[in-house]
DNA sequence: CTGAAAGCGCTTACAG
DNA sequence: CTGAAAGCGCTTACAG
């Protein structure tokens, strides 16, 4: 419950003050202010004078209610506790979308919870946003039906299955992951093995989780390779370690690891340092991952990897455009992650 | 420039078609939805039925525009450029904040821009937002001072010099410093290196970078230790690579290294096995920094840590309580990291 | 080129 | 317990 507030004991100056003191009419005053055409210069001048002098500002929500929109878009992780979400959204996500909403006037509001449909739709029909990101998209994304249906501007940083008339902006996990093992198989390796997301994700249809699986069948095939692999639970160092010391345990042969997030290869080379395995000498460890991390770790992480800085800007940039335009054609725009070699790979001895 | 919008075609249901539906009259309606008192049990429900039945959602903004609060706050960290908040906001931060302000039905906003007085204060002026949470807070921070002179309600994640009557809460610093060169020295390190802040930050008078360095002076003093130190140009692994290449050609007995951030940690131990050294039984580290990353590294990381996410949290949720309750005492919370010996340290041979 | 009038959707006294 | 009236601060036709 929110609590009553104190009324506006000296609420700001208004568009009232400005007229009264340039003496002319409110109506020219907000022409001024907006940049209609017909109005004198010497008009002008003097409004523009007092509102300068009086320090005037228009009032944010007045102009909304006559303007319609709320200049407010809002970037949605779905998440049962905001506590998860540490290791799966890096910064750079939220960044980019707050720098690309600054630049077009729009307000960035990040919202990480589990929405229920209602709470989704009344965002939109309460006016308080224009448009909304959407984030770790499901194959069978309720909110992306929702959204569709009431026709609410939106833009996927991933994308669902039927994407018919939607714009996204998604990264190419399935080639990146098939690209990965390429690269290894040229490097020699042939027993590699893969820790991917988690089979909770795969099952709810997350894209990455359900796309790389595919990407990773894909490989196997292409390469005649035996399969190696574990879903992790969640994406965290722990599960990085335990999920190496299963594969280990299971296939000592292995030279190589593939890991489809950064600190889930982080726990990979913790667990093969546990085992007086060195990286890559022993045993090497590529990741698909957040340039950033990837360079901190020692040895330093051989990647496939992006900008998510870039790809959530353009995001909110496509979503602004969308607003502006509502007639604009989708934009549908996929991503290919690239590969940074480093040190955590070499050829197989 | 914002482009036109089209008219609303189909605006949503209006309290006036739920007056209507129900035969009552709208302010009965606004009573109803506002809990208000004496209304008749049998009018609510009808009215109530009306609401559901046409999925009545109140306009955001003309709530606002009578109500005066924007139920917005602001989180604001000052930087050129958003890509540069890379490294040194974590998500933690920003989800901590999101999830106290969605608790109390407040939205958050997430800005990264080198706001000027200007754009500052109108930000409160046109009712855009009704508070802002300060993060990277210098002692003699202009934002302070502005809105403190205008009386806009904010909170400092962090602290400046003169904290009459402010609220905030902080990480003490100086005292984690201290503790560190203490713990250190207890397992036996006479000759310790220091990484630290940017000078740059120093001269700026950004609090933990003056903070930390007295902290290491009173270190140096107690122990009558030599100084080791260089204050590094960004908190990048780079920079705790060159860093520690620099103080390591001067100083070739070291024996332990302290840094401030744990990017820089990172780069430390880079910069280590670049020369062969082991950690932690050729040179220890320890880092104020980070839980989930020095989890990560390879040796894990000893480390002065803190939960970003529940500084954020609460300090957001300070905000909150001094909107509905302006006459409440300034709240000043001093968080002390905790101490956890990981991999990364040992006693000194 | 400028002003009087109406209205955006809602809430708050003020009368009944 | 409920409604008619006024108003929040602004913009948009509509007349001049």
């Amino acid at each position: 419950m929110i609590k009553g507030k104190p009324k506006n004991l000296k609420q700001g100056v208004t568009i009232a003050d400005v007229a009264k003191a340039a003496g002319v009419s409110v109506p020219t005053v907000s022409r001024i202010l907006n940049n209609k055409e017909y109005v004198a210069e010497e008009t002008r001048d003097r409004v523009n004078q007092a509102i300068k002098q009086l320090g005037y500002v228009p009032h944010f929500q007045a102009r909304q209610l006559r303007g319609g929109a709320s200049q407010t878009l809002a970037l949605h992780y779905p998440v049962e506790s905001p506590h998860l979400v540490r290791g799966v959204v890096e910064t750079p996500y939220i960044t980019g979308a707050a720098a690309a909403a600054g630049e077009h006037d729009y307000f960035l509001n990040f919202l990480v919870s589990q929405l229920t449909p209602d709470t989704l739709l009344n965002m939109f029909r309460s006016n308080q946003i224009d448009g909304m990101m959407l984030l770790q998209v499901r194959l069978d994304d309720w909110r992306v039906d929702l959204l569709r249906e009431n026709e609410h501007p939106f833009v996927m940083i991933g994308r669902c299955a039927d994407l018919q008339g939607l714009t996204f902006i998604d990264l190419d996990f399935e080639s990146a992951i098939i690209s990965a093992f390429s690269h290894l198989v040229e490097l020699g390796h042939r027993e590699i093995g893969f820790l991917t997301y988690p089979e909770s994700w795969r099952n709810s249809k997350l894209g990455p989780a359900v796309r790389s699986f595919e990407g990773y069948e894909h490989a196997l095939h292409q390469h005649k390779l035996h399969p190696h692999y574990r879903e992790v639970a969640f994406s965290s160092v722990e599960d990085g370690i335990s999920g190496t010391h299963e594969l280990l345990d299971e296939n000592p042969q292995l030279t190589a690891i593939v890991t489809c997030n950064h600190m889930v290869a982080a726990g990979s080379m913790k667990a093969l340092a546990q085992r007086g395995y060195r990286v890559p000498e022993d045993c090497s460890v590529l990741a698909i991952g957040f340039g950033e991390f990837a360079n901190g770790t020692t040895p330093s992480l051989t990647a496939f990897e992006w900008s998510s800085y870039e790809v959530s800007y353009r995001a909110t940039l496509m979503m602004t455009e969308k607003l502006n335009e509502p007639l604009l054609p989708a934009q549908q725009i996929l991503v290919k992650p690239k590969l940074i070699v480093r040190e955590s790979t070499q050829a197989a001895t």
